[in-house]
DNA sequence: CCTTTTATCTGAATAGTGTTCAGATTATGG
DNA sequence: CCATAATCTGAACACTATTCAGATAAAAGG
């Protein structure tokens, strides 16, 4: 309460200006820490200086904010994955192959930087565009990579079909096992290690 | 508060007899219809004609009870997956092959069928004993069975210290992408195929 | 510049939540 | 049969999401 008077008296104007991106901030930072449930409206209103009922013009209820936040994050990690791949250049199998593992290893290390983040983008806090199948950054992302692994001679042609599938599950499996503690972490490495060979790129 | 009432005057006893189990089994219902978040103490109480109060007799807390009921499901899902093995019998390359998919498919199938229970499971609901590693009975069944794929022939040794890495991660990935709507279901059987042959099982 | 209109935010209220604890109730053992 | 221990209740506290009438200030029009 003390702190809620005190950021209002900040807040130069009654208006507060861009209140729907600072309230996704303010959330994110609460689920950062207490995680996707556990997330109250209330105290992210009232951290940054506004009351409770203010939220719900931006928002209709909660699970809109969590959307609002998922919206967010799925660009973030896109775009994390995009400056990895942009990091590797060059036309060989070898870089080729190094995208390929940069690829999961970004998904990994942002997922354990931020597990409570990672949970509310995929266990079932926010809603996905069901209507179109996936079409996000990131799984384009990993097609373009898989292509060129092929162009290269870095994967057989013959495994091709299941890419996306095989690296994408077994990738995000391994992570979320490993954030709840299902997994020891030491497990990714060689996950990759494995679905490397798998997919046929083993020489070289 | 009607139905409470009711329910109370039903039971027979001032003392309910096990509490700690029909508080679990309520809860159950109540996760399977609303989710793990949404859970409410005070509801699954109701629901067996108790006071709220009285489930702090069994369980510290609401996270005690997410765990009791994560207890109750593990076991279920490896009883599920234990019952699948037995009935299909053998020691042929064939045999090992069909138990092997099969411990896939019941994972998969029963996430399916208990969406929200699953995600309780592996979503970060109830807590993992993280002092022992990963010695759960189902893991178990996994490690046993792609022993029998090596010893019959259907799997090559090369593969062999990927096994349950791979295949947990990826089954558990496709599930949980399937689940949460990221992937369309069709992905799973393909996948279950492309580990196949990742794993050097394609011929025979 | 002043006024009306519109967007934005507040305050208070309702209904539901987890959790605690003193006390009522009943089963159990001596 | 009575004392003791186990079990459950009721009321309370501090939270939560959500709604809505009204206050406030910015924008638009004269």
């Amino acid at each position: 309460m003390v702190l809620a008077t005190k950021s209002r008296a900040q807040r130069a104007s009654y208006h507060h200006g861009n209140l729907e991106e600072s309230l996704i901030k303010a959330a994110i930072k609460l689920v950062r820490k207490n995680g996707p449930d556990h997330l109250s409206l209330r105290t992210a209103a009232a951290d940054i200086g506004v009351s409770p009922s203010a939220a719900y013009h931006y928002f209709p209820d909660k699970s809109a904010l969590l959307n609002g936040i998922g919206d967010y994050l799925f660009t973030d990690l896109a775009n994390m994955q995009e400056e990895a791949l942009a990091k590797i250049k060059g036309s060989t199998s070898k870089a080729a192959k190094a995208r390929f593992r940069s690829l999961g290893e970004v998904y990994f290390k942002w997922a354990m930087k931020e597990p409570n983040l990672f949970r509310l983008m995929f266990g079932g806090f926010c809603s996905v565009d069901q209507s179109e199948p996936v079409d996000h950054t990131a799984y384009k992302l990993l097609t373009k990579t898989l292509d060129e692994l092929v162009l290269t001679g870095a994967m057989s042609k013959k495994m091709r079909p299941y890419g996306e599938v095989i690296s994408w599950s077994s990738v995000h499996g391994a992570t979320t096992l490993i954030v709840e503690g299902h997994m020891p972490s030491e497990a990714f490495e060689s996950l990759l290690d494995g679905i490397e060979i798998s997919l046929g790129m083993s020489k070289q």
